[in-house]
RNA sequence: GCGCCCGUAGCUCAACUGGAUAGAGCAUCGGCCUUCUAAGCCGAGGGUUGAAGGUUCGAGUCCUUCCGGGCGCGCCA
């Protein structure tokens, strides 16, 4: 149940009922003495009227309908309502209840890895925070579709195709993709000749040569299938049927030209095919184009984004599109999205939104690479933070804790928080910003960390174990009394509010955030009020409440494309 | 030069988009294991939110100007 959106409905029931126009503001209360929600609008509202704010306050207070919702409306301040929701009324919320009345279909673009090269760290928030988006936008009921646009097409390819075949490469010698690259450019580099023969191969490849496309295909399919056992390792929900690479809108981008000749948008400007428009100015101030043809007739990436997002709308029938895309593109999308509605590609009523973000930093604030300068190899990112986590756990004497955990459990467990705490690290920061990369942050079981997450969520697996409780056999609901229990339901109840918001905004970390405050407060329960050991009744009401903890943090976890170990 | 983003505790990050006394974790200091996982909990210290103005009942958040950092800006993607 969205408790926003009925407090909101009731509140604008009163604004209208005492005559005030505006929003109701409400929020989260601030403060825990404040109660559960607080609404703000009263202010801003009866200023605008020229009315006494707190008189105002009192009087919506009075019009207000939160039968069997609230046990306490009050007025604090200058005009702020601060609500108490009645125990009744949370422990009658279904916390998993998530589906959306009006579900929409999502086109999620997100990891886009270039095929050429071998995945690196730079593809790993695209990915990770792509999927946890496209998880919570299924999660919550609507239509999502998955778009992996991978590079699979362009000049490179002629490069590393030539060299495939001088080598008569087979899938053993592209096992390392990136040596490979390296050795290719380096023959391309300093070999005339070979330079001559990959410029021949791209041109080969775009005539739709029958050899040429034959050892591409090949090609691709070894360096997708690279990307695939990182998207198996990473727990990400990418699969082939997901991938619609730069090479599957090649028939399409002169069709999109001309599409855009027919409605005039075109101007030639030596040679080359642009679009002029109004908002965009190049560094004279003079108007910038996008280009959609190259005087030499190529064409280019802003083409295909036009032709994938034709696609997109007209065959996939979105009503939103998502792209997770590094912040640096920020301004080509900006231009995209200008271009499709000028073109009437995307009518306005269809949502286009860029996702940006930043970029990950090391220690040194610095993008994060080796030593030497290269960029991190995502696979070695993997293993290292594996290899770390398994450290962690021997220190910490996982057998002392679970003595009858053998080594593969113990294996299992540590590739469950390693990569748990590589995606976790990235997901709980503000997508935006760019963050430090820092391997003892993100393995400590201290703070706002997935190993946090798993070890409150395996507390709780563990008392309904050594209780010999099945969760099934309890009520599915319970009133807290307690003030532990109290503040945990508030939370639990709060979540499908939670999901909401992080489908609109696109923000994982609020998903993070929220977990982190939910295991505080079950934690909290925990050390202060017996769960097992109480009194018929109030255990009953707990073992309730921590089912309903568990639940969601698995829930949460899994959106976040974290797995949940039972016991650790 | 123009444009976009950022600057919050010693460090890493929050602050629900204009609300009440700016919050967590790490680090520092002090408490709590004969009852459910101490990988935990409770508490203390630590802030002129880069600076200065402005808008208003109210500003970390909005506007202006500086300072400092990152990124982008015609035929790469």
């Amino acid at each position: 149940m969205k408790i926003k959106a009925l407090l909101g409905e009731r509140i604008q029931a009163a604004f209208q009922e005492v005559g005030l126009s505006g929003e109701s503001l409400l929020q989260h209360a601030s403060r825990p003495e404040f109660g559960d929600y607080q609404a703000n609008g009263v202010m801003a509202a009866a200023k605008r009227a020229g009315r006494n704010p707190r008189e105002t306050a009192q009087a919506v207070v009075a019009a207000l309908d939160l039968d069997g919702i609230a046990k306490a409306v009050d007025i604090a301040g200058p005009g702020f309502i601060n609500i108490t929701l009645d125990e009744g009324f949370l422990a009658e919320i279904e916390p998993l209840a998530v589906q959306t009345a009006t579900p929409q279909t999502v086109v999620v673009d997100y990891s886009g890895p270039n095929l050429a090269k071998e995945m690196h760290v730079g593809h790993l928030r695209s990915t990770i925070i792509g999927d946890c988006i496209a998880r919570v936008l299924e999660r919550l009921g609507h239509r999502v579709i998955r778009q992996n646009h991978v590079g699979d097409w362009g000049t490179q390819f002629g490069m590393l195709l030539t060299y495939m075949q001088d080598k008569a490469a087979d899938s053993n010698s592209l096992a390392d993709l990136e040596a490979f690259y390296r050795l290719a450019k380096a023959r391309f580099d300093d070999d005339e000749d070979f330079q001559r023969r990959s410029r021949q191969t791209v041109v080969d490849l775009q005539s739709g040569s029958p050899t040429a496309l034959e050892q591409w295909a090949r090609f691709i399919a070894i360096s997708a299938s690279h990307c695939q056992q990182l998207y198996d390792r990473l727990g990400i929900d990418l699969g082939p049927d997901d991938a619609r690479g730069e090479s599957s809108f090649n028939d399409d981008l002169a069709p999109t030209v001309n599409a855009l000749t027919q409605r005039g948008l075109i101007e030639l400007s030596d040679g080359a095919k642009c679009i002029f428009l109004d908002d965009f100015k190049n560094k004279d101030n003079e108007p910038l184009p996008v280009i959609v043809q190259k005087s030499d007739g190529g064409y280019l990436y802003a083409t295909t984004d036009l032709a994938a997002l034709r696609y997109r709308i007209g065959d996939l029938r979105a009503d939103r599109v998502l792209y997770f895309v590094d912040a640096r593109q920020a301004l080509h999308f900006k231009q995209i999205f200008a271009v499709a509605r000028a073109a009437g590609i995307a009518s306005q009523e269809i949502v286009l939104a860029h996702m940006p973000f930043g970029t990950m930093l090391g220690k040194d604030n610095k993008p994060f690479k080796t030593r030497q300068g290269d960029l991190i190899k995502l696979a070695d990112l993997l293993d290292e933070a594996v290899e770390r986590a398994s450290l962690v756990l021997s220190e910490k004497e996982v057998q002392v804790k679970n003595p009858d955990i053998d080594d593969s459990e113990a294996a299992a467990l540590a590739d469950m928080i390693g990569i748990g705490a590589v995606k976790y690290a990235d997901l709980s920061k503000n997508r935006t910003s760019d963050y430090v990369f820092d391997w003892d942050q993100m393995l400590s079981f201290e703070g706002n960390t997935a190993p946090y997450l798993q070890y409150a969520h395996s507390r709780i697996r563990s008392l309904f174990t050594r209780g010999e409780i099945n969760p099934n056999d309890l009520p599915a609901r319970t009133v807290p009394v307690d003030d532990p229990e109290r503040r945990l339901a508030a939370a639990i109840a709060n979540y499908h509010d939670l999901l909401e918001q992080v489908g609109q905004e696109g923000y994982p970390h609020h998903l993070c955030g929220y977990l982190y405050d939910l295991a505080g407060r079950f934690t909290q329960l925990y050390e202060h009020c017996p769960i097992l050991n109480a009194d018929q009744e109030a255990r009953t009401r707990r073992l309730i409440l921590s089912h309903q903890t568990a639940s969601i943090l698995a829930d949460g976890l899994t959106l976040l494309g974290i797995r949940v170990p039972d016991r650790m």
